[in-house]
DNA sequence: CAACTCTGCGCC
DNA sequence: AAAGGGCGCAGAGTTG
């Protein structure tokens, strides 16, 4: 039996179980366990208001977790440290002192683990049975039905699109629930040993570990800022794209049947193959007949022009425009709010990941390489007095590919300034082609250059290449080897780290981080090494940013982090000349783990809307 | 009903 | 032998 107290120790594991996963809208803990290393725990656990969800606190409780929590000679470990962090935080309770997160260590340690959840990596590690989860959920599910019919206040599905039994473990009593709230800090503490021994043995590792904790600080102020976005604009968007779907469905009903459904790809197959009897060219993965995009643009059909403006149109509701206005929360000053869950660990490759909404995919059509282009940035805007400065690291893949690589070549061009993959084209496909192209206005060879070098970085084999150029696998080989005579360290980078895979397992970013890839699947390796450098870039730059706009007190803040370009939102009078150049230095200060001088930073400009970006932002021009 | 896989698609 | 990398998201369809 736990104790209604926190177990005395130098280092204690703790954790919180909530109503709920998304603070902002009222999700609060209702019991919070630690656990000692000598496996000793204790807990206490608050009842819940069944018809407002909301906890009742026990003061005397919280005057104990404060006393704990802020002693600073306390290590407090948890699993995923930022929602117990926020959660408390949310409760009145600052956590002060040193923070130890195996969910960090268990990633950085391996980064290759199946899931880095606390149960399955304590099932693995320390041999903690995970069956008390699976007591819970059905009690739990048990209870949901009773309450339902009671008229109770149950967790909807939504939100998270997580299973809504995990937010109401208030249910169950404590025979169910002490084994569950207590096993989770009795594997923190023991996943706390084994990784502590593995991070104290590896120092090169432990600093990646350190980074990570360090950069949560900035991860946690850049999603309590959000992003603001107009609830008006949202819902004009949703409205325009229903009449779409409408008129679309209209047509689509006529043409092909009543009951058609052209979500299902399954139906949109047997119309496109079966009564149409097109030829099947595309194929899915599990080898069916394939009508994704790229099949259905090979179709000149009015019908299937239809159908896939009806698709877009549903796809810009349901995974844009309809997800913002489900996680939009609106703050004291009347604006709506996103308040994104970023994971600083998700991707293998040490990228950050987004979700809740994932401000990491908005859909721009500026961009896009769709021919029914989706625009979901509309509503996103700085908040009122505030304009958004937008730093990215220009052409950052091939930069850290040249670098990595010691491509002279490469190196040359870059630094002069030229097109790379323009000169490919030309070097590929010849001027003539490529002059002519440029006076229709196209640019064809030089998009087709620029994916033939993605192509390659990620991995694509001959006979995907001859696929993507449309010719024999002959051509595309000759066309390949044409390209390694003008980058020779395309080749030789690539050879070098498939045998550093197959050698040892691992490859190390400029940064000297492991990313540990299967070397069945060498082929992906050259891609960590760009992706993963990326990564250490962009957390760097992260920590130096917000490490500055705190000892200026700037009233700037990150608010997006999406992949190699930095979204800062500040104060718009404080947007100066210098501001802006010092933000640009601080990301392009790579310390030293790059051989090249630095990372090209490019800025832009939102005052209106995100999808008014201005381009090539002249500093000069700011006061 | 919840959890899973498959398909497709937005971004870098 | 065969493979274009990394994500999150939603809907359809299946499974227990």
């Amino acid at each position: 039996m736990p104790l209604d107290r926190i177990p005395k120790g130098k280092v204690i594991a703790c954790d919180t179980e909530t109503t709920g996963v998304y603070p902002w809208t009222g999700a609060r803990p209702f019991y919070f366990s630690f656990c000692n290393p000598e496996g000793e725990t204790g807990r206490f656990r608050w009842k819940v208001d069944p018809f407002t969800r909301k906890p009742i606190p026990i003061e005397a409780d919280i005057r104990q977790m404060k006393d704990f929590f802020e002693d600073e000679r306390i290590t407090k470990v948890f699993h995923v440290s930022k929602f117990d962090i926020r959660m408390l935080q949310f409760t009145g309770i600052e956590v002060r002192g040193r923070v130890e997160d195996t969910y960090f260590a268990a990633h950085t340690l391996r980064t290759n683990e199946m899931t880095h959840a606390l149960k399955p990596l304590a099932k693995k590690y320390v041999g903690f049975s995970d069956a008390d989860e699976k007591t819970l959920d059905k009690e739990v599910s048990r209870l949901r039905r009773k309450a339902k019919a009671k008229g109770w206040n149950i967790g909807q599905k939504g939100r998270d699109g997580k299973n809504p039994i995990k937010t109401d473990m208030w249910l169950a009593s404590d025979e169910f629930l002490d084994p569950y709230g207590c096993g989770d800090v009795e594997r923190t503490i023991l996943l706390w040993k084994v990784f502590e021994d593995a991070l104290n043995n590896d120092p090169a590792c432990r600093k990646f570990y350190e980074r990570e904790l360090r950069l949560q600080k900035v991860t946690m102020e850049m999603e309590a800022r959000g992003v603001r976005v107009k609830h008006e604009i949202i819902v004009k968007e949703i409205k325009n794209q229903n009449a779409e779907i409408e008129r679309c469905k209209k047509i689509l009903q006529k043409e092909i049947g009543q009951d058609f459904n052209s979500n299902s790809p399954l139906q949109v197959s047997a119309y496109i193959y079966k009564t149409l009897g097109m030829p099947v060219r595309h194929w899915t993965d599990s080898g069916q007949p394939s009508v994704d995009a790229k099949a259905l643009q090979e179709i000149d059909h009015p019908t299937v022009k239809v159908l896939r403006q009806h698709n877009s149109a549903e796809k810009a509701i349901s995974n844009f425009f309809q997800k913002y206005l489900d996680t939009a929360v609106l703050d004291e000053e009347g604006c709506w709010i996103l308040h994104p869950d970023f994971n600083q660990v998700g991707p293998a490759t040490g990228r950050y990941s987004c979700r809740n909404p994932n401000l990491q995919n908005a859909a721009n059509a500026l961009s896009t390489r769709s021919d029914i282009p989706i625009q979901a940035r509309t509503p996103f805007c700085p908040r009122p007095g505030y304009v958004w400065l937008s730093a990215d690291y220009s052409g950052e893949e091939i930069w850290i590919f040249a670098d990595g690589s010691n491509g002279d070549a490469m190196l040359r061009a870059l630094y002069d300034g030229r097109d790379l993959h323009s000169d490919a084209a030309r070097f590929i496909w010849g001027d003539e082609q490529v002059d002519r192209e440029k006076r229709e206005g196209r640019k064809t060879s030089r998009a087709k250059a620029k994916m033939f070098f993605f192509g390659i970085l990620y991995g694509m084999q001959e006979k995907s290449m001859a696929a993507f150029l449309d010719c024999p696998r002959s051509e595309a080989r000759a066309t390949l080897r044409r390209y390694y005579t003008l980058y020779p360290n395309v080749e030789t980078f690539m050879d070098f780290i498939q045998e550093t895979v197959r050698r040892q397992g691992f490859i190390q970013t400029a940064w000297g981080r492991k990313i540990f890839v299967d070397p069945d699947f060498a082929y992906k390796a050259t891609n960590y090494y760009v992706q993963g450098t990326g990564a250490d870039v962009i957390k760097d730059a992260m920590i130096r940013v917000n490490a500055w706009f705190k000892k200026e007190k700037l009233d700037a803040h990150i608010v997006m982090t999406i992949h190699d370009e930095l979204v800062v939102e500040i104060r718009k009078d404080l947007l100066t000349r210098a501001v802006a150049e010092k933000i640009r230095a601080l990301m392009e200060d790579h310390g030293g783990n790059l051989k090249i001088k630095k990372l090209p930073v490019e800025l832009a400009l939102v005052t209106k809307r995100w999808d008014q970006k201005e381009e090539h932002l002249d500093t000069s021009k700011l006061g």
